[in-house]
DNA sequence: CAGAGAACGTAGCGAATGCTACATAACTCG
DNA sequence: CGAGTTATGTAGCATTCGCTACGTTCTCTG
């Protein structure tokens, strides 16, 4: 493997740990044996270089993610793939991509194309394990919107705190997405 | 009005344009026509003036939140809560809010205190108006728990791009408080 | 073995950061 | 008026930032 790889897999194990947003080259350096001098080398540049560990990171929450055996309900599905995102792994890599989405929400965002990419492909990946249970397809992009969402919220929240009643929520939300499938017209025209 | 209210207020001005990641004292000063000397003289440390900043965007919100006029109806009412939100002077401080939730995802929480206290407070008074709302008292904070989430994840996802649906996920959320509110035992027991 | 290209170390530049020391002005109140 | 608190200006300190210039080592290939 060639060593910018390398570089680039322990640049995302650390910022994994460390978050993007105070990210600075020579601590991150230091910590994964190698300079700054050498990360601007093999990288070009910082933001270049946050940029790839950000699609890394997520690249990593798609491989988990697309490996989701299919549950037997919508219901099911949105539950168990709300257990795999509150897997540490996996919530490391959401928060990650929060605090880059996070970034451009007011002045500077110089990650947009990879946030923008990520989100693209994330929803999709969420769809097809949707529809792998059952979702109609037809349905599935409006489930993944509101399912989406709901975790990604949900998350933000108990980074917080730890609030009474996620579990809860979470089931409502599963039983919304079933019912969004079932063929629910009532309130949505 | 002391001066340090008022400087507090035009920094406040500035950081629900700027944001608080990349905020640093000299730009905010110059802005706002005064000095980092005299910042660092009034509010004690860029980190306390910050953390006041973001308590007073945050009572901006519950300012417009409790003048809200209540709805004939939970769904109307997540819809009224929607549209509110989406206003750009609330939607700003909602940003605010979710970068200074962002920091504390991963390493440095610099502001959890004004974080956490800012989301209680925000959580109780949606609920209040939700319950202004006909939401039965002892299921609104179920109902918030969903809504707030749900709401605060596809602004979040609005910021990334302009994706098609969110009207719709938005109709399915309220659609799904409703039943909530209704007394829907059926998936959530 | 020779040469080329990749990988790396050392040192440092210019800019920006939060914050402080010191002195001065302005205003309030006895 | 005089004293004391409040507000402000100037200058700078120590640190960190991303990045670069320059030179050296390593490795691979012809």
């Amino acid at each position: 493997m060639q060593r910018r790889d390398v570089l680039a897999e322990l640049a995302t194990d650390y910022v994994l740990e460390h978050g993007v947003i105070g990210l600075s080259l020579r601590p991150l350096a230091a910590a994964i044996g190698t300079s700054d001098r050498m990360l601007v080398y093999h990288f070009a540049s910082k933001d270049a270089l946050v940029a790839e560990v950000i699609g890394r990171s997520n690249a990593r929450s798609l491989e988990v993610l697309r490996q989701l055996p299919p549950a037997p309900s919508v219901a099911a599905g949105v539950l168990a793939l709300w257990r795999a995102m509150s897997d540490p792994q996996l919530d490391r890599c959401q928060r990650v991509y929060t605090q880059a989405a996070a970034l451009g929400l007011l002045g500077q965002e110089p990650y947009r194309d990879v946030v923008r990419a990520s989100n693209a492909e994330w929803s999709r990946a969420v769809a097809t394990y949707l529809t792998s249970c059952g979702a109609a397809a037809a349905r599935s992009v409006r489930i993944v919107r509101l399912v989406d969402a709901t975790i990604m919220g949900l998350h933000l929240d108990l980074s917080v705190e730890t609030p009474v009643g996620v579990d809860k929520a979470v089931r409502d939300l599963a039983a919304a997405a079933q019912r969004i499938s079932d063929g629910d017209q009532s309130e949505s025209r």
